[in-house]
RNA sequence: UCGCCCGUAGUUCAAUUGGCAGAACACCGGACUUUGAAUCCGGCCGUUGGAGGUUCGAGUCCUCCCGGGCGAGCCA
């Protein structure tokens, strides 16, 4: 197994001896929205460097613009981070600096290396200038240091309104970097912040809190995503300008995380609750942690997904088949089996003693025989899958059709005699014979039989409410014909209905996922475990076979 | 227009100093089967973005070209 670029780094770095051998990172998220699987990649790409490498990992919230920032995201954060299985070493604020930050920023203007200036935010855009075209300096770009410190603590003060003075760091407005051409440091901004109220009012820029905020902590790679390798060359000028505590800090980028079908941006995460597409943050369709948790996504699952994933500076596209299919190996091995009926339609076995129940011992893992067995309750009034049953078979369809004998899974065989149907000629009852010396599924002639169903028996269902869903976006690059995600909307992501479920199913406890056997995984809902979420189906040859077969 | 970053199988990633281009997922087929599941076995998939160059030998080093991503917030 070989080693990712970014854990290639720390290992060079430990050989050189970069930072004494030590490894620091961490998580860095602003509070102004909830986690979802592309914080994911990151949070196990740092904390996991940190636990591998014998260092240490902060939560650290950059919390530097209070207008979008809530104390509610923070809990929220945290609640996410806890679930996922993540330990911080320590929870840190980027307003925990605020001091030090206003302190260097004073240093900064001493040296003649910022200074404060009046030209508004319009003014300031246009004099940047553009790729490859000059940039203008500003007309305080030398005000002598006295006056921009004198200045600068007026800001602080509050004598002035918002956005009438900034300060500047001065280096380069010819720079190529964009970034170089004498980015805002601080700006004024009269909102209370959710940490420190309204002892501020002027508030440090992402560029000058991130990199200090590192330094401070002492950590050693600061992990981030590719839109930042811009600003690494600022994040490095601003930490040469200071007498550092630790060594200093370097910025290393890597891909953000996209898959298909699915959309990442918290724009457009924000539109889908507030538009009503989907019930909230936590719908079970959004690739929020919430979201994922109440769909029954495990945190494992998630951790082997991203490890297997890795992390390059390739701009990728995951197929969301992959992130499935390491949900579903999870719960292969975890998952208790149980039956039950989805669309259900009656089945009633002519030849059964009339109010017998014969209670069948089954397995509740075949894959771990340690989740022991359960009674489930077997009668000669059941329900079985519409799906399960055909008048007119079409080719290659094994289950239960008029004079064909199938077993019902861990009960008998029957043959099916005859169906009942409506004034539509829909099937509303089927009706069967079972074959007594089938006992437990198998015959004692050793015949055999084509398919094996599952069944609930009517009068010991219990009913449950089960959403399944489809895609929340068609089209698996959302967006890409119109530019607007929306535009792939499914129109009909959720389809609900009443279930027939074993008893054993009243039983689940709230989050529990469990297999409905030849169905797919489904998770209780965190709040109503009478509600179950498809995580995701099973593996399925008879809809691959219909596929095939409507294209041709 | 300028700067930075990235191009290896359908997808995501490997490939030790420059030394036989591989794995997983997907797909196809077979075995097994009381889940059309799982499991096991096998198969398919490549102009390593392109063209030159250096070399006994290039995915790897050099040059040019092409394609894609990001960047002109007092957001992060």
């Amino acid at each position: 197994m070989s080693l990712d670029f970014v854990r290639q780094k720390v290992v060079d770095d430990n050989a050189a001896g970069t930072f004494g051998g030590r490894v620091q990172t961490r998580f860095p998220p602003e509070p102004n929205g909830f986690l979802h699987l592309g914080h994911v990649k990151s949070i196990f790409l740092n904390f996991g460097i940190a636990e591998e490498f014998g260092g240490t990992c902060f939560l650290r919230f950059d919390d530097t613009n209070p207008e979008t920032e809530d104390i509610s995201y923070v809990e929220a954060i945290k609640e996410d981070l806890a679930w996922l299985g993540v330990q911080p070493d320590d929870v840190r604020f980027a307003s925990d600096y605020f001091d030090q930050l206003y302190a260097w920023a004073e240093d900064l203007i001493r040296a003649g290396k910022a200074y404060v200036d009046d030209t508004d935010a319009e003014t300031i855009s246009e004099q940047r200038g553009g790729f490859g075209q000059p940039g203008v300096e500003s007309a305080r770009r030398d005000r002598p240091a006295e006056e921009s410190l004198g200045l600068f603590h007026q800001m602080r003060d509050g004598a002035f309104a918002d956005g009438e003075l900034s300060l500047r760091a001065k280096i380069d407005m010819q720079a190529d970097n964009m970034w170089l051409r004498d980015p805002v440091l601080y700006r004024i901004r009269r909102v209370p912040h959710h940490r420190t109220e309204d002892r501020w009012v002027v508030y440090p820029t992402y560029d000058w809190a991130h990199g200090q905020s590192d330094a401070i902590e002492g950590v050693t790679h600061s992990i981030c995503t590719l839109e930042f390798s811009d600003h690494r060359a600022l994040y490095d000028w601003c930490l040469d300008q200071l007498e550092l505590p630790f060594e200093q800090p370097e910025q290393t980028e890597f891909a953000r995380l996209n898959v298909t079908h699915l959309v990442m941006s918290k724009r457009i995460l924000k539109t889908l609750v507030e538009q009503g597409h989907v019930d909230g943050w936590d719908d079970a369709r959004m690739p929020t942690v919430r979201g994922m948790r109440r769909r029954g996504f495990p945190a494992a699952a998630l951790r082997s997904f991203t490890d297997h994933i890795s992390v390059a500076k390739t701009n990728s596209m995951i197929e969301i088949e992959l992130l499935e299919s390491f949900v579903r190996t999870h719960h292969n091995r975890h998952a208790l089996r149980r039956m039950a009926v989805l669309d259900p339609l009656k089945l009633t076995i002519t030849n059964w003693p009339d109010g017998h129940v014969e209670w069948m011992d089954v397995v509740n893992n075949p894959e771990d025989p340690d989740a022991g067995t359960r009674s489930v309750p077997f009668t000669g009034e059941l329900w079985i899958e519409q799906d399960d049953f055909r008048l007119d078979p079409p080719p290659k369809y094994f289950r239960l059709t008029p004079g064909r004998e199938v077993r019902l899974r861990n009960a008998f065989f029957v043959t099916a005699t005859d169906a009942v149907t409506d004034d539509d000629g829909n099937v509303i009852e089927v009706l069967a014979t079972y074959d007594p010396e089938t006992k437990g599924g198998n015959a004692p002639d050793g015949r055999k039989v084509k398919s094996t169903m599952h069944w609930v028996s009517r009068p010991h269902a219990a009913e449950a409410t089960v959403h399944r869903y489809e895609r929340l976006f068609e089209s698996s690059h959302p967006g890409e014909a119109t530019g607007d995600p929306l535009d792939d909307l499914h129109p009909a992501s959720r389809h609900t209905t009443t279930a027939r479920v074993e008893p054993a199913l009243a039983e689940v406890t709230a989050g529990e996922v469990v297999q409905f056997e030849r169905l797919g995984y489904f998770a209780a809902d965190v709040d109503d475990p009478t509600v179950f979420h498809r995580t995701v189906g099973l593996r399925d040859e008879w809809a691959n076979i219909q596929k095939r077969k409507q294209k041709g």
